[in-house]
DNA sequence: GCACGAATGTTCTGACAAAGAACAAAGTCG
DNA sequence: CGACTTTGTTCTTTGTCAGAACATTCGTGC
């Protein structure tokens, strides 16, 4: 039950139900591919007619194709229909503290050549390095196919109307401008997401073909900071100053830690990548210090990580810990949202056996019920590249979001 | 952006778009009654002719009327067009811990006559009693008025769709099918709908007419227990298990007292009306002894709120104390959800002035940015009974709500 | 080898809503 | 009283949906 906004509506006209019905269609093909004229009309309850003269329209635009004719137990053979994805190319950009990410992607995120290079906080500098990898890219790879965007991921908070990111703490970027130059520079519409928001995208966009598709779930972050793109009813809520899902800054314990934004006991401060780092190397964690320390020590994530996996107590107890306070976390999430379920990303996930059963346990000591227990909490490896593919939905997406009426 | 559910859509039909204006159009009358056709036309941008042809419609279905011609400063004078409401009724029930109210209202929500009486936990007494006041109520005001539906408020977890109370502990219901017995006793479709949510629907739908209506809120609770109702892009946050909006068991430290839900620190502990009673009488919270101790004590919150309004010291100090953590409890649903405002219902919005500078200020100091510190925090007052408001939405608000397609 | 059935895909036609023009109604003003 | 303005209705045109009829292409049985 949706209230229509009467300041701000879609009045429906004559072609609407084509509109409605062409984009269904689509995202028909989309999770059914190969999927034949007739399967179409059985699954939408129209005529098959009226399937050929959508599927002709939609062919002529370029979102679809057909294939080749397939064996069927009697009758004439079924001619398969295809989303157009192979040549139709998106350049996914994630930009992080210390690297940036180039990938050349077609549109459902198969990865056609990747790249990565220090990241520049200077725009100034950053644009013309850009616009000459992306250029590059685009000339060896690209042959003759078509990209048709750039998806920018950034961490902070990103206004995704006006393409400024509003605040981005790691690259001490306030109310910057970076689409406008971008697009300049490349003539190819640019899309600025912030990361959290871009992986709940990604998988709610991307996910594999036949998988069910989530509408209702939460991605959390972990990074060096925590992160939350929040979804509902197949949309994500980015609140009223796109800050929604600052699930980092809620405080675990009102007299812990000191954290950057102020507050004391945040999530963030004892989950986050630096959070752990400290704690394996035994210092107490205060976001100034962690700063200055982590790098002298050479110690990172991926180090803590990997010395979990080859088994050393140390690497491992810092671990549990963090896991032990994720699961708070993931707990105030699951009682506020009831998401139908929550993705984790980060390099923690590297080692998701060993902290599984402590998040669990932390989670069910905290359930409300046992439907609120049993809320899955699925890893995403940094190994598939989540905030790229999030870069790649932000181009290829709008092609199949439902049209908004009344 | 939307994603489309291809397991369940609505295709688009001939008719969509005809449903789709009908329903605009209905609300456009709603919101800006009298209204007349012709200024629906500009609103609409489309023809007279359109509007005279979808207001005829909306006449016979009952939903409009044509009230009387106005003056106009030239040109034919305008016929003026209302919502079909003061002859539509509607029972409002709201079920509490210790009393049950009962109102008969119209379809805006106007009361035409209430009635109190205990609160009966068991069902096979309940719904009898029920029965005979509503039939009384229909038979002594109703005239030649028709009831169109019952709105039955609960304070606990409710699967809408079932009319299912799932849990409600203080009325000690646990999955009881409480609407297929009224509906049979009484004839009329019952909505079950817990109290929070009722509450934000009553809000989103039942708002003072010009008034702006909030499509991205969250109404907070304040009363035995902490609830909240979360309302995204103009609809309610049910969650999976029905269970979203828990914030009144979000922790604010770990380590506090311990909570009926098996936690400790929950924001119910230290800013419910039991934990505030408590405070005032000076005895250290917890779940069981304040629910044996305060009927004893007969001092309630009500007793506690005149008190401090009267100038009473220790009754001012209560309350403050349960600001300051009402404060930390809604920064925790603004950095999770940015909503444009939250409302905040119950008997101590009586002292508001009181709580108001406190509240901001807890609110100021945990904000992640200047405009997440400025969100609106508006207080609800109890004798607009918002509940029972709740009640009539339930039942008013599909009228008017948006048709669902793709 | 050829008619027949079964399935897919295309084309045609009727029905009906949207869009907009023309018209009727009902007022004001000089 | 007629010109003008605004509202509301009616009528015609247009274009899409819906479904029937038709064409296509395969397997199967005689």
């Amino acid at each position: 039950m949706r209230k229509i906004n009467t300041r701000s509506f879609v009045r429906a006209t004559r072609w609407t139900p084509r509109e409605i019905n062409l984009q269904i269609l689509l995202n028909l093909v989309r999770e059914h591919e190969p999927i034949s004229r007739a399967e179409l009309a059985r699954r939408m309850k129209i005529g098959r007619g009226m399937v050929t003269y959508l599927t002709a329209e939609l062919i002529a635009q370029g979102a679809l194709y057909e294939g080749d004719t397939v064996d069927s137990p009697r009758g004439r053979r079924p001619q398969m229909l295809y989303v157009r994805t192979h040549d139709r190319l998106v350049v996914a950009i994630d930009i992080r503290f210390s690297s940036t990410y180039i990938m050349l992607t077609d549109f459902s995120g198969n990865s056609i050549a990747m790249e990565t290079f220090d990241t520049i906080e200077d725009l100034s500098a950053l644009v013309p390095e850009l616009r000459e990898r992306v250029r590059r890219l685009l000339a060896v790879h690209g042959a003759s196919r078509k990209c048709e965007g750039i998806g920018l991921v950034v961490p902070g908070m990103v206004d995704a109307v006006s393409g400024q990111v509003l605040n981005a703490p790691q690259l001490g970027w306030r109310n910057v401008d970076i689409r406008s130059p971008l697009e300049e520079a490349l003539g190819l519409p640019v899309h600025v997401e912030n990361a959290p928001i871009a992986c709940a995208l990604a998988k709610m966009w991307l996910g594999r073909p036949g998988a069910p598709v989530p509408t209702d779930f939460v991605y959390v972050t972990v990074s060096d900071g925590i992160g939350a793109g929040v979804v509902v009813n197949g949309q994500v809520v980015r609140g009223q100053t796109n800050s929604a899902g600052e699930f980092g800054h809620v405080p675990l314990t009102a007299d812990g830690p000191a954290c950057l934004c102020g507050g004391h006991g945040c999530l963030e401060v004892y989950t986050s990548n630096l959070a752990t780092v400290c704690r394996y190397l035994g210092k107490e964690f205060s976001p100034a210090t962690a700063r200055a320390l982590l790098p002298s020590s050479g110690v990172t994530i991926a180090e803590v990580v990997s010395r979990a996996i080859a088994g050393e107590t140390r690497a491992i107890e810092a671990l549990q810990e963090t896991a032990r306070h994720l699961g708070a976390g993931l707990s105030v999430i699951i009682k506020t949202l009831s998401p139908t379920q929550i993705v984790v990303g980060g390099e923690i996930t590297e080692v998701w056996d060993l902290l599984e059963p402590t998040i669990l346990r932390e989670i069910g000591a905290r359930a409300l019920t046992d439907m609120a227990a049993a809320t899955p909490i699925v890893p995403e490896l940094a190994s598939a590249y989540p905030r790229l593919r999030g870069g790649t939905a932000l181009v290829s997406a709008p092609l199949f979001a439902a049209p908004r009426f009344a």
